[in-house]
DNA sequence: CCGATTACGATACTCTTGGTTCCGTATTCG
DNA sequence: CGAATACGGAACCAAGAGTATCGTAATCGG
C-alpha cells in the first residue's frame, strides 16, 4: 500500500542516504510553472530539473517518466474535494459541475490535460490514476441519485455514470475549446439541462 | 482558396513534374493502418513512408508535419455527413449523438484523437480544422433548435452550443474511457436526457 | 567507528525521431 | 530546350527521453 505518498511511483527506503524531500516539492513546483509558461509540448525534463535546482537523475529516481511527474504536478491528491452532498439535488449537481470545471480549468491542469490524455494510451497507470480520482465522486453521485430516485425526484432508470460522464465531458470540451466560456452561467445551464433530463 | 483539396497543407503547382497522386493515398492508408496497429505515440514518419513505399521527403512535400498527416488520415472530409434534420426532434438529436459517436469510435479516429487533441495547442491550424468540421453541424442544430423553440417543443433559452458540447463531450469521454460502453442504448439514454433537459 | 546502502550533483552517453538538405534522375510546361 | 518541380535514396542535424558513471555525502545497523 505504501505510505501516504501519491498515486504513482515511489517505493520504500530502508537504509542509505534519505531522499531530500525538498527536491520533490521543488520539482513539482517547477513542473507547474513550466507547464503554464511553455505548455506541455515544450516541457523538458532538463528544464524541470534546472529550475528545481537539481538534475535529471534525481527526478528519474522519483518518477518513472515525465508524464508521471506532470500528472502528479497537475492533479494533486486534494484537487477534487468532497462537496457535502445531500442538500438540494440541484445544488449538489451544480457543485459537481463547478468542481469538475474548476479542477480542469486551473491553468496548470488546462495546460497538462491534453498532453496527459494522449499519454494515457501509453501509460495505463496514469489512466487509472486519474480515473480513481473520480471514483469517490462517482460513488457519491451514485448514492445521491439513488436517494433522489426513491424520493421520486428523478427517474429510477437514471444512471449516475451517464450523468457524471456528461458533466466531465462538458468540462473537458470546454477546456479543449477554450475555457473562457465556462463561467457560472454555463455551469447553471448545464446543471439545469441534466437535472431536467433525469426528472421523472 | 485552393482547389478541392483538404483542410490543411498543400499549395498550387504550375510547372514541373506533377506529384504522384498515388503517394498521397498510399500515405494516408499507411497512416491509418499504423495508427491502429501501433497507436499514435509510436507512429513515426519513417514508418508511414516505408509502408507507403515512399520516403519522408515526399511526405513532407505534402504535409507540414506528422500531426497534419494524421489529422487528414483520421478525419477525412466526409466523416461527418448531414443528417437530414427536420423530422422528429428526438430522431434528429439521436442522429447527431450517434453520428458523433461513430465519427469518434472509428478505430483509427479513436487511436488518433487523444494525440491530436494534445497537438492542438501546438498547431492551431489543426484545431480550427477539426472545429470547422463541426461548424456545419452546429449551424444545423442551431436552426433546428430555433424551429423547435418557436414550435414550443423546447425552451426558448436552450442553447444549441451547450447541447452540441454535451454531445461531443459525452462521445469524447467515452472514447477516452473505453468505447465499449457506447452502444445504441447509451446513445438513446444520452439523447433522452438532453431532450428532456431542454423541454419547456 | 565501519561497512553497506542509497542519494546527491555533474557529466557523458545512447538512441529515437522530427525535420532538412543534397544528390542524380524523371517528368511536365512553355 | 530550359525552367521548374517531383521522385527515391541517403546523409544529416538538433532535440530530447532515458541511462550510466563517478566521486561525494548522508544514514543505518552493528
Amino acid at each position: 500500500m505504501a505510505p501516504p505518498n501519491s498515486d504513482v511511483g515511489d517505493v520504500q527506503r530502508g537504509a542509505g542516504r534519505p531522499r531530500d524531500p525538498r527536491i520533490e516539492q521543488a520539482a513539482l513546483a517547477a513542473a507547474r510553472e513550466l507547464l503554464v509558461e511553455v505548455g506541455y509540448a515544450r516541457l523538458t525534463v532538463a528544464a524541470v530539473a534546472g529550475r528545481a535546482g537539481t538534475t535529471k537523475a534525481a527526478l528519474y529516481r522519483r518518477w518513472p517518466s515525465l508524464p508521471h511527474l506532470v500528472y502528479e504536478a497537475a492533479f494533486p491528491d486534494d484537487l477534487l474535494k468532497d462537496w457535502h452532498l445531500g442538500a438540494d439535488l440541484r445544488a449538489d449537481l451544480l457543485g459537481i459541475v463547478v468542481g469538475t470545471r474548476d479542477a480542469f480549468t486551473t491553468p496548470v491542469a488546462a495546460a497538462a490535460l491534453p498532453g496527459l490524455l494522449a499519454e494515457f494510451s501509453t501509460h495505463p497507470v496514469l489512466h487509472n490514476a486519474l480515473l480513481s480520482r473520480f471514483a469517490s465522486v462517482f460513488e457519491a453521485i451514485d448514492d445521491r441519485l439513488r436517494d433522489a430516485a426513491t424520493a421520486g425526484e428523478v427517474k429510477a432508470e437514471a444512471r449516475s455514470e451517464d450523468l457524471l460522464r456528461l458533466m466531465i465531458g462538458a468540462a473537458l470540451i470546454g477546456v479543449l475549446l477554450g475555457p473562457e466560456t465556462l463561467d457560472d452561467a454555463w455551469a447553471a445551464r448545464i446543471t439545469d439541462i441534466l437535472l431536467e433530463g433525469i426528472r421523472p
